[in-house]
DNA sequence: TTATATCAATACACACATGTATTGATCTAG
DNA sequence: CTAGATCAATACATGTGTGTATTGATATAA
């Protein structure tokens, strides 16, 4: 039988791979990507590079396997939230607007690891390859959404792209360190009165 | 007399310290604040560190000033958009978005500067404080010409939320390398549409 | 022309990060 | 209980970055 696997346990001796991304993603949302570097990672975990070595080939191994399992997460996100259907699409649309800008906790530091991601995906290619298949399969989920709340394919498209845009915008300003707790709050009332409860069926506009 | 001051000399044997601050702004573009590196802007330069260290103190010195630099500019450029007004708010504000939006050239430059210092903020209470600020005066003026439009302060203080968040999420998407050169027009279109132009002083609301 | 101020090159010391090779410790299986 | 596998520590070589001190070159001014 595999040793402990008490995710209690805070400072298990022994360390997996998965302990060591963990740790890369951390750094990543604390300093960016330039900062996510073998030496201080192992000194937050408390051992040597001797550890990380045995588990990783070379730092670029760290890199890109944190971005496979960030990217493999994120198709899995998006796959729930397409199954997410109701007969309410405003609701819908709500729940969307709530888990892209879920605050508190540990979804802050999705958010500030998908900003340095980004910041990463303006040198890298490859990263912005894989952002732009992110992103599109985000911009299709929000389109089948608003399609079904408008009902035309064009409203559709144009409020998805400034979904789109709003959600990212707000990312940035969710992130920063002097955001209050309630901005959440405040920003998806915004959002929602003029991106989703303003807008309906062809016909029923105020 | 100082020196030759004609900007089409491309290598000039003297550097001045706007050479070294317009040379670390760039660098800053390509890889962010942790990319630039003296050694690296030296090489690119065509110097070596002994130009540097005559010019600035440390590192941090060249980092400051250029952050420095920026926000004069920033808070100049405030002022000049504050005091861009006519008799047509929409067109005014139009002009707005041209201007938080503008893709070619150098302004893409500074678009990826911004994303790059919000990333710095991030990390950095005194860069996070200084952004506050020039956020601070960007609703200011974003408020002020929306009040103008709808003639309700309320409504004026949603747009100019929605404005903020769109532009700022607008930023991320035309800084990615993929982007082309028409996403600017068909982002703008979008949100003048539904930000701008759908919007009119209360009761002649379509 | 010569002296001085301005700018740049060079050399050195130091810090920090990566990667490899080797040894050491600790589980787990038989 | 002992052997092999698993994980971590140590030591070393290398590369790259900062900062300082000194020397060198060039332009301006007297």
């Amino acid at each position: 039988m595999p040793p402990n696997k008490d995710k209690n346990q805070l400072e298990s001796p022994r360390l997996t791979r998965d302990d060591w991304l963990d740790a890369a993603f951390l750094a990543v949302v604390e300093g960016g990507f330039d900062q996510a570097r073998v030496l201080v990672i192992a000194e937050k975990l408390g051992v040597t590079r001797g550890s990380f070595y045995w588990h990783f080939s070379d730092h670029a191994d760290l890199i890109t396997s944190l971005l496979k399992r960030w990217e493999m997460r994120e198709i899995d996100l998006d796959k729930r939230l397409q199954a997410d259907n109701t007969d309410d699409p405003q609701a819908d649309i709500e729940r969307l607007l709530d888990a892209a800008l879920a605050h508190a906790g540990v979804d802050l530091e999705n958010i500030r690891f998908e900003l340095a991601l980004r910041g990463l995906g303006r040198r890298s290619a490859s990263v912005a390859t894989m952002l732009v298949g992110i992103d599109a399969a985000r911009m299709y989920l929000f389109e089948q959404k608003f399609l079904k709340l408008t009902g035309d394919e064009k409203t559709a498209g144009e409020l998805a792209v400034l979904f789109y845009l709003v959600v990212t915008g707000a990312h940035q300003a969710l992130s920063r360190p002097t955001s209050p707790p309630q901005a959440k709050e405040f920003l998806k009332g915004i959002i929602a009165s003029y991106l989703i409860h303003q807008q309906s069926r062809p016909g029923t506009r105020a």
